[in-house]
RNA sequence: UCGGGGAUCGUUCAAUCGGCAGGACAUCGGGUUUUGGUCCCGACAAUGGAGGUUCGAGUCCUCCUCCCCGAACCA
């Protein structure tokens, strides 16, 4: 676990700031039951993520909420595994979970997990079975899905609904001990076949699974239901709140139910929901990322173009702009799908305080400047130009660029016939080169496409530093690299990897809305040398460009975390 | 069809007991600027509909409309 801060050097774990939020609907509940002694001024929550993928950004909104309530109630919050469906989950996500949970600037404190529950669930089985609330049901999941009934249609009872309590604890150690198969017999809570609310209509308790489990191995053969393992989880932790998504509201009354039958000493946990996260033009349904990755269309968990923990950080965005989004957005019970823009102005809102500034050119574009001195040997004469690291944080200092008569420079900074309020290069037109000198371009050379292959320049000697003497202006700054000094990069553009805003809205399936193309390789990018030592996982900004992360293993390979704001693309959107 | 939940600027989150509907993002305009970045100033813009109670309604009542979730031996 310490590898995530030692693979990641620039996210060194923090502790989450002091919350500032304003009240909301959970945190009145809970200043509600403190104030009525309901759990003697207690608060205790979980996060409980089923390991069976990794955490993503919704999982983050839970994170914050569960973790930050405890701290602002001066209660604990614990993370629990609902482990308790062998077949889908594996130890990797166990501990892929705490990686990401931990990078977010969490601390799980002892890793709970319900399948330590098992022998305790079992206990209370049996005795909801000799209180004649639970039965054995020999039928198979079709026939007892058949008889549950419909939205405004009464079930129907189970022909072993009447077996005695004998009968259903012998049943009932029959299939603990193993002599039946996979769906031959379930444990079934005694409940009320009519029920309006289909979740107390018998609801399965225990199904046998003769899958190993990763943590129980095969001392088990029967498994319980979420809702049989989630509230008593809860119970035997202490927990007091017990917060979840809205699509949990009609487990509620089951989740008391079970509760009530149970001889728990102290107030039971109760169950709130609340709206989870969704972001515009991504998708967060674990079975949904799990087809991404299994259909190819992106290499993994991490890619950057992903919602997943990994796939952000790896992507650049610091866990403290996730956990300042989180708690802005808040939490309520409508369902809305907020702009992954907000989450990306969090995102730049932190970079622009802490990354450092660096020159880099993705389209390269050969300036000369014909007029540049050469030195006694005839070889263009090379100087350090001293550049500012950060101007929102001059205690960051400056490093030294390399400077000379051949540069690069970016292809979007030089047209031959530019469009109406371009500033940059343009036959006569005289522009900054940052850290440097005023530079007029005398000739811009095309090849057959029209495309730019090379800008001949003039600089003024008198604009060293960039401001002329004369007090004459330039409109444009741009970044450059010495062509004879730059370091070779790879560059990963990323645009959005669904088109629509809401995946899947038109359709039902997100894949209709899957980008033809949501990734830009750029293996020709030039880069100043400073880029060289760039530590795996650090943040910088190109200049002009946007904020783009070193990959974790992978050498002089950038992704492009987000880019700057654009004033220039909005006006040519404008102009069409 | 039944049950549960929801509806406020383009988006999203607020609005104390019923008392001037506020912020952020986005957009647009202006200023500063050696990043068309940042920062600063300004503008735009909303209570789903119909009734009712009230001096006064986003808020309370009635009816309507629309949206989301629920019929796994998933969580």
């Amino acid at each position: 676990m310490g590898g995530v801060a030692a693979r990641y050097p620039d996210h060194v774990m923090t502790e989450p700031p002091a919350s500032d939020h304003r009240s909301d609907f959970v945190r009145e509940l809970l200043t509600a039951d403190g104030a009525s002694g309901r759990f003697g001024g207690r608060v205790q929550t979980r996060f409980p993520p089923e390991p069976n993928g990794y955490l993503h950004i919704g999982h983050a909104k839970a994170i914050c909420l569960d973790f930050d309530l405890a701290d602002e109630f001066g209660g604990v919050c614990n993370l629990r595994f609902d482990d308790t469906n062998p077949v889908t989950e594996d130890e990797s996500y166990v501990e892929g979970i705490i990686e990401d949970l931990q990078w977010l600037g969490y601390q799980p404190g002892e890793v709970l997990y319900a399948s330590d529950y098992f022998g305790q669930l079992y206990d209370w089985a049996e005795l909801l079975v000799e209180r004649g609330l639970a039965y054995v049901d020999d039928q198979d999941a079709a026939t007892i899905s058949e008889q549950r009934g419909g939205f405004g249609k009464p079930g129907v009872e189970s022909p072993h609904r009447g077996r005695s309590p004998e009968q259903n604890l012998t049943l009932l150690r029959a299939m603990r001990d193993g002599s039946f198969d996979e769906g031959e017999r379930v444990l079934r809570a005694r409940i009320d076949m009519q029920h309006e609310n289909m979740q107390l209509r018998d609801p399965v308790m225990y199904r046998i699974l003769r899958t190993p489990h990763h943590r129980t191995g095969d001392q088990w053969v029967i498994y319980p239901t979420y809702d049989w393992a989630h509230g008593q989880g809860d119970a035997i932790e202490g927990v007091t709140h017990s917060l979840c998504t809205l699509e949990f509201s009609d487990h509620r009354a089951l989740y008391e139910w079970f509760l009530e039958q149970l001889p728990l000493q102290g107030a039971a946990p109760y169950q709130t929901e609340f709206a989870r996260l969704e972001l515009t033009h991504t998708i967060t349904s674990k079975r949904r990322l799990r087809e991404l990755i299994d259909r190819g269309v992106v290499d993994g968990w991490d890619d950057p173009r992903l919602p997943t923990l990994r796939a952000l950080r790896r992507r650049g965005y610091p866990a403290e702009a996730i956990r300042e989004f989180c708690r802005f957005i808040g939490v309520a019970r409508t369902n809305s799908r907020h702009a992954i823009e907000l989450l990306e102005s969090f995102v730049r809102t932190h970079h622009n305080a802490h990354a450092p500034r660096r020159m880099a050119v993705l389209h390269p574009v050969k300036l000369v400047i014909t007029n540049w001195p050469t030195d006694d040997e005839g070889n263009p004469v090379v100087v350090y130009r001293e550049a500012v690291n950060n101007p929102e944080n001059p205690d960051d200092g400056t490093r030294q660029v390399p400077f000379s008569g051949t540069l690069f420079i970016e292809a979007d900074d030089v047209r031959a016939d530019p469009p109406p309020k371009f500033f940059r290069l343009s036959p006569g037109r005289e522009v900054r080169l940052r850290a440097g000198w005023f530079v007029t371009c005398d000739e811009v050379l095309t090849d057959d496409d029209g495309a730019v292959t090379e800008v001949r320049c003039t600089y003024d000697p008198a604009t060293e530093g960039g401001n002329a003497p004369d007090g004459r202006k330039v409109k444009a700054t741009i970044h450059w690299v010495s062509a004879d000094h730059a370091a070779d990069a790879t560059v990963a553009l990323y645009d959005r990897l669904f088109t629509a805003e809401a995946p899947g809205e038109a359709t039902g399936d997100p894949f209709d809305d899957l980008a033809e193309s949501s990734r830009e390789l750029l293996s020709n990018c030039k880069v100043e040398p400073a880029l060289a030592d760039a530590q795996p996982g650090e943040v910088v900004q190109f200049e002009r460009l946007g904020y783009f992360a070193a990959d974790p293993t992978e050498p002089m390979l950038f992704h492009r975390t987000v880019g700057l704001r654009d004033e220039w693309a909005n006006i040519q959107k404008r102009q069409g």
